[in-house]
DNA sequence: CTGAAAGCGCTTACAG
DNA sequence: CTGAAAGCGCTTACAG
């Protein structure tokens, strides 16, 4: 937005002056009131007399004042890559209803599915937040750590030891998701890979290659075949690899996340694929569309919701010690569907 | 999150003040360099001088204390009832592309698929934001329209003459749309409705309806047969009320979104209602999704980039006014798919 | 229980 | 071009 020449005045906000003055009391006195920190400080006939003013004038207290003065706000800020992702609303639904009214969520989102960067995180500390959460941080992210706010990084498996993380039990739904497709006879697997370089996918990665080995599965490596978060870009590159996978004897296809997997449905569909007769699709998060999508997907669903509730509490034992604290993982569930019946 | 007994102290920020010391100038001059308020005022050795000290100390303006001296923040609040929906995604990368990098967007959602309210406005006011923007905002907002911050609506048809709103030309979209089932020969149509009471579905139903009636149409009224937006929702209405469209002879279901017809195509499904034979579907919105459910959907894409990027416009004309300010519609287009082929 | 006052870290007239 | 000072609207020791 260009800057603006002048913009015109706004209305005036109340102030803890005019609600003292109403009150006939000293703006200390409208600032613990307001507070709720009354306790053994302010006298019931005080207490009421600013409440009146209060309801009278409409005042709240400015946040921006109120935040100098303390030190810190009551915003936490949530930082994603990627918003559209209806993974996302789970979190976020997670996270409000644990935060409760005390404090407000606000989230940031960084642009074309870019990673939260370290200098995206130190323009929100300059809003000095209660708390920031960080979604998939990336390396860069992860060497320059900023300080200033309690801080919290969601689904960043194995920098449990640099920073607060909570973090999903990715073994364990990589392992019901292998046993089932073992037995339905697979010995030859590929893997989508996500092309942005997370710690989650990384994981996920290597999750699904050592534990097919363990079952005798083949797991047929294509490191090239990467794409965004994204049905379209998925679609293209399954298209590209497609032929390759066929020719080593690939029948199932794992994909990094449902939206991978939603991209090589619809690839399929038109270069003829059968799935799953000809290739077995699955995914991981369990996306609302999921369920819907034909043949309907087979996927690891990540507890969203718990994953939100998580970080909250954490941020909570985060702002009472410098140091990182240690979380549990959260449950995978595989939830098997058409795409690898 | 519950109150901590005792959050341990942060690092010190570094401070105008300890700038001003370094480079030897005082912290009037640090606010002009860092602000880009030298010309004619401050002498190129001193914007030296502050500069390097910058850099040394790694200083950051202090954002809370900046607003609250400055009466307005850098923020700019985008108020949202459901991020999930991929919709948004595009508004929000409008949004971001048009305001640069001056100012900073920070999204705050409502719970639950609930409208944004004025009491969650009038917190968000209390941050002192440049600007605020309203996704679908609800009847009891528009009652109390928040005061303190310019105000932007999107996607509020019918209340351009209370607050600057930003909308789409939904009746050229819902031409054409009839057009195109026309031209298919339907001649008795039903609609899905959104059960969100907002000004948009409300004006979808409204030209559909008309629209219907103007071109021979049939428009089967079902007030009834409304859910939230969400396929789950969609499709167990769309099951309840099934049996009514078929007996009088619907062939074709308009939904309010495409999420509603994702639910649509899914119960179609599970009760053997063939699509498009029996019955055609179409949406609003063209969500990525839309080209890969099955059958692929046809839909009036509403283009959610240019509606960030109209909001962001708006908002700097608002800046300059009291008024509300005249803004262009953005223009629908139908995207014609298997579901009506 | 109460209020005057210092302080949070900036920005912006203002006088020089 | 420069800096001392007032002011933004709160919160919180502190003295009473």
């Amino acid at each position: 937005m260009p800057r603006t020449p002048s913009a015109v005045p706004r209305p005036r906000r109340v102030t803890a002056a005019q609600v003292a003055e109403l009150a006939g009391t000293s703006i200390a006195t409208v600032s613990l009131v307001v507070n709720g920190k009354t306790a053994g400080r302010v006298s019931d006939a005080n207490i009421e007399r600013v409440k009146n003013a209060v309801d009278e004038l409409g005042y709240v207290v400015d946040h921006t004042a109120s935040s100098l003065a303390r030190g810190t706000s009551n915003v936490v800020i949530l930082i994603a890559p990627d918003l559209s992702n209806p993974f996302y609303g789970r979190v976020i639904s997670g996270i409000k209803n644990e935060l409760g009214s005390e404090f407000q969520l606000l989230l940031s989102v960084t642009g074309e599915g870019r990673n939260p960067s370290a200098s995206d995180v130190h323009r929100l500390i300059a809003l000095r937040p209660a708390g920031i959460l960080v979604e998939a941080p990336d390396d860069a992210f992860l060497r320059d750590l900023p300080a200033g706010a309690p801080l919290v990084l969601l689904d960043a498996p194995g920098r449990e030891t640099q920073a607060t993380t909570v973090n999903f039990d990715l073994a364990d739904g990589i392992s019901a998701l292998l046993d089932h497709l073992a037995e339905r006879g697979h010995t030859r697997i590929g893997y989508l890979d996500s092309r942005t370089r997370t710690e989650t996918f990384e994981l996920r990665r290597i999750l699904v290659e050592n534990g097919a080995r363990e079952r005798g599965i083949e797991y047929v490596s294509l490191p090239e075949a990467a794409s965004l978060i994204d049905p379209d870009a998925a679609a293209a590159v399954f298209a590209r690899f497609w032929p390759t996978w066929r020719d080593a004897g690939v029948t199932a296809l794992v994909c990094a996340t449902d939206s991978h997997a939603y991209g090589v449905l619809s690839a399929a569909r038109s270069l003829g694929v059968s799935v799953p007769e000809d290739l077995a699709v699955t995914g991981f998060d369990n996306l609302p569309a999921s369920a819907i999508v034909s043949p309907a997907l087979t996927t690891v669903e990540l507890p969203g919701e718990a994953l939100g509730r998580g970080a909250v509490h954490a941020l909570q034992a985060q702002r009472l010690t410098p140091d990182p604290v240690a979380t549990p993982l959260l449950g995978a569930t595989l939830i098997v569907r058409g795409s690898t019946a």
